[in-house]
DNA sequence: ATCAATAGATATTTCGAAAAATATATGATG
DNA sequence: CATCATATATTTTTCGAAATATCTATTGAT
């Protein structure tokens, strides 16, 4: 190959599928494509600028990852939210988190420490924009929330671990961004203290404290309705 | 529709794709296709009976469950396996199968007590026959096995944890079937005890017996050498 | 008027081939 | 003899259309 293709690596390397398939997972995270939607081969082929096979290969991915359901040889349909669902979800990120931040204490080292304070600091200056009023960069800052919480479990020392706790944490951002929920005053507090307990290893105070996290942004929701049974 | 088709509704109601998936996803957990193998799509064509495009729909599907990867514009292979993996599901299996147990048996009525009764009934006689030679069953064993265990779980409340802990358990297969284990009477021991913990609710001592299972079989798996790196 | 059967329309599933990329073989050059 | 560029072959990726199934509207019968 010639000097000019170097440059064209970056956008060849990718197929288009795989482009595709990230956009349409981000638009079912993100509530873009809506829940329980039907989603039409025909329909996507245009927007999504693949054909009906390579769409197929996607929803089919998206299919064992929940994020859609496909119904037998009727097509496939966006994943429906439910409160119970929702439960199950922040169960899930409680079960598998609180054990990876417990071996992540137990395990990380210096460089580790220094990645949880790096991506703290992310978070926390995005949450301060996001407090004077920068607002509609929600996407933003979930993905930032996202990078603090696997920072804190990057040296559980299981990739098998945090491969299943990233499923789970996008089913449960999903339910975030459906019932549009903000409390980011209480979250960047307690990600404070996360980030405290990190570095002195104290694993069990961090687990309440998730416990507290998760468990008042399930409530809050439910409470107030934003889903229908 | 006419009343002869009727009969038919059992064969058309599932796709060719979906057939050929479960055999290659069966293949790949027992063993038939060896970890680490190219799957070239003109090649598997013909022993599947479907085409390149039904093919890479499954292989995508296989990706996603982490049983295939996916090398960019260089194909799909069978997962690698290792030492580090192994132990990786196992401590992955530990985790979600112990909390499920615990909710499992704070909830389980009758019913549930009724369907692990007969779950482990089916067992035992498998295992018994296996002990008194009857040997090359082990995959009928090791469905069993896998249905024990999913009943021992069976009333933790969370579809989630449920379907989380199934793609886990036949990772965790695989290596059984690759390393070719065998500790029958041990097994059938723990799983006699598992049952009666079961019945009288005793979450703490199933979790302490669930462990020594697993981490007998990982170890004798490891300590043998019967996997290497 | 309700229900069943049929025909037509729409959607999904499956296929084989064209297009694009990677791997292999060949030959030229230092 | 090694290295790099070029050409060939193999493989993957993508596509559009044929085959199959489901859904909808219409007709006819009880």
């Amino acid at each position: 190959m010639n000097a000019a293709n170097i440059e064209d690596v970056r956008t060849t390397g990718e197929t288009a599928g795989e482009i595709a398939y990230r956009q349409i997972r981000r638009d079912i995270v993100f509530g873009t494509l809506v829940p329980d939607t039907r989603l039409r081969l025909e329909r996507l082929k245009e927007p999504y600028l693949v054909s009906v096979s390579t769409l197929r290969e996607i929803l089919n991915r998206l299919a064992s990852e929940r994020f859609v359901v496909a119904e037998d040889q009727r097509g496939f349909r966006v994943s429906p939210v439910s409160q119970s669902h929702f439960r199950e979800v922040a169960g899930m990120r409680e079960l598998l988190e609180s054990h990876a931040m417990k071996e992540a204490f137990g395990r990380g080292d210096l460089e580790w420490e220094s990645q949880v304070v790096a991506a703290h600091y992310k978070l926390a200056r995005m949450e301060a924009s996001m407090e004077a009023g920068d607002t509609d960069r929600t996407e933003a800052w979930k993905r930032y929330d996202r990078e603090f919480h696997a920072a804190l479990i990057a040296a559980c020392g299981s990739k098998a671990l945090m491969a299943t706790h990233r499923g789970i944490f996008d089913h449960y951002l999903r339910y975030q961004i459906v019932a549009v929920i903000y409390r980011g005053e209480a979250a960047a507090k307690e990600h404070k203290q996360l980030l405290e307990c990190a570095l002195v290893r104290d694993h069990q105070t961090a687990s309440r404290i998730l416990s507290g996290h998760i468990r008042a942004c399930v409530d809050h929701t439910l409470d107030n309705g934003l889903l229908r049974s």
